[in-house]
DNA sequence: GCCAACGTTGGC
DNA sequence: GCCAACGTTGGC
């Protein structure tokens, strides 16, 4: 079992969506880190920090699952998609994605100042300055310790 | 293969 | 809206 975050600007997706919708394929990444995470990396079962990006205040928000193996991107080959990407070639796809599914949202949000402040969250990808990437792993006592800042119980 | 220019992310 | 960080592109 590993630990993930996941970014999502809640203007365009937030937990309250995955909530709804259950399930949902994770499009429009478009950077290879990223991908190589979903498509090597992780495992059907995995948990990850569903986190808040572009928000006020941004921070972790809840927690969603891996649902199921790595398939490509419908979008990138969608020429009225924002993601559409012309040099992908449907024979071998660029970009791959996993479905996630909702397990929890945090009773109690846990914004990146806390995340920040917090010694026991030292290291931890996204609190480190610069860093963009939209998914990374996270240290399994990292991803506890979120969870109880967030009020939640794995 | 170097690297300058450019585009994007995302906190503030 | 600003801008630092940093990934990507493309000329050479």
């Amino acid at each position: 079992m590993r630990y993930w975050l996941i970014k999502s600007e809640p203007d365009a997706f937030s937990i309250d969506d995955l909530q709804r919708v259950k399930r949902e394929p994770w499009t429009g990444v478009r950077n290879y880190q990223a991908r190589n995470s979903m498509r090597d990396d992780m495992q059907p079962g995995d948990l990850a920090i569903f986190y808040h990006s572009n928000a006020t205040p941004p921070g972790s928000v809840g927690v969603a699952r891996v649902a199921g193996e790595a398939y490509p991107d419908p979008t990138q080959f969608d020429e009225k998609s924002d993601y559409y990407d012309p040099k992908s070639n449907p024979d071998a796809p660029r970009w791959l994605l996993r479905d996630f599914e909702f397990v929890a949202k945090f009773p109690t949000p846990v914004s990146l100042t806390e995340m920040k402040e917090d010694p026991a969250l030292e290291g931890m990808v996204v609190t480190l300055k610069g860093t963009r990437l939209s998914i990374t792993p996270v240290e399994a006592k990292h991803f506890k310790h979120v969870c109880k800042l967030g009020g939640w119980k794995p």
